[in-house]
DNA sequence: GGGCAGGTGTAAT
DNA sequence: ATTACACCTGCC
């Protein structure tokens, strides 16, 4: 039995995935051409394919793991949101001129706690070494699920972890931060329930208390785990793109960006945020150093 | 072998 | 309030 979960053009499931939200994902084209998608949401191992048709949710079979999905990929409760989101913030030229470039890119609501380290994880980290420590996580410290997964561990269970245990999952020094923030949030002393509904900056305050969480890393937190379209994560690719679609292309500061963001697109910051980044991403390629430029040259020679 | 990768913490202005 | 630096680890 399958789901439909979006209808033509409401979700792009590819594009959503690669767009370096989540860290749980693998996916693919069958040999039809349809992409398909298999990970982890919550406690369910979800299954999902994309074809001309819609999106279609192939397991789990069941009413409870559709809605669970669809809330998890801003398709609920309001199927209407996105498309009136992009409406609006398509009054921005910029942006107008970038959305047809990243049509049905969804904004995904996780769970803030498997968030928060994702991102603690992120720093100074490369995306296939996250996916690795996320998925060891997993494997070492969370409730196994059918089909030989693993759910994302509790906050309890990283939170009695060996640190040893943690760095055996490729943290690194951010050991840690992990388990400061699992330990954090099992005392009671950050509570994710009572941060969706807070005011934006107050919830950002607190977040910033973890070990590990700076400006960018509490700003994916509230925007992919707590629903707070607001909020504005600046990250490298970010910059670049604000820098030379807004800026002429002049260097700007974190923060010039932040408050730029704000002031421009307020309460849908967010939801520009991830458009822009994934714009940046697909034609604003890394300017390389000349260092790097010249390793890459010395290794296509000698590999030829 | 050295720099880099979705930043952050820390110590110095 | 800003500005250098170091940093686990795997990869090119």
């Amino acid at each position: 039995v399958t789901h439909r979960l979006a209808g033509p053009g409401a979700l792009d499931v590819a594009r959503t995935l690669a767009s370096g939200q989540a860290f749980r994902w693998r996916w693919g084209r069958d040999g039809s051409g349809a992409t398909v998608a298999e990970g982890i949401v919550g406690r369910d191992r979800v299954r999902l394919r994309q074809d001309a048709d819609g999106v279609w949710l192939e397991a789990p079979a069941g009413r409870g793991a559709a809605a669970r999905c669809g809330r998890y990929f801003g398709l609920l409760p309001d199927p209407g949101a996105v498309r009136r989101t992009e409406a609006t913030l398509a009054a921005d030229p910029v942006l107008a001129a970038v959305l047809p470039h990243t049509a049905g890119l969804a904004i995904l609501r996780q769970d803030p706690w498997e968030a928060a380290v994702s991102f603690i994880i992120s720093a100074n980290n490369n995306i296939p070494k996250i996916v690795r420590s996320v998925e060891r996580l997993a494997r070492a410290l969370g409730e196994p699920l059918r089909g030989g997964a693993y759910a994302f561990p509790s906050p309890e269970r990283v939170a009695r972890a060996h640190l040893r245990t943690l760095a055996a999952c490729l943290l690194g020094y951010r050991a840690p931060y992990v388990r400061a923030a699992a330990r954090l949030v099992a005392g009671g002393h950050v509570a994710f329930d009572a941060l969706a509904p807070m005011d934006v900056d107050a919830a950002r305050a607190r977040l910033l208390q973890i070990p590990g969480v700076g400006a960018k890393v509490a700003d994916c937190i509230l925007l992919f785990g707590l629903g707070h379209g607001a909020a504005f994560p600046v990250d490298v690719w970010v910059a670049r793109a604000v820098s030379h679609l807004y800026f002429g292309g002049r260097p700007v500061t974190p923060r010039a960006v932040q408050d730029f963001a704000r002031a421009r697109f307020g309460p849908l910051a967010g939801i520009a945020q991830q458009h822009l980044f994934c714009y940046g991403r697909a034609h604003l390629g890394r300017t390389p150093s000349p260092a790097r430029a010249d390793m890459e040259a010395r290794h296509a020679f000698s590999g030829s």
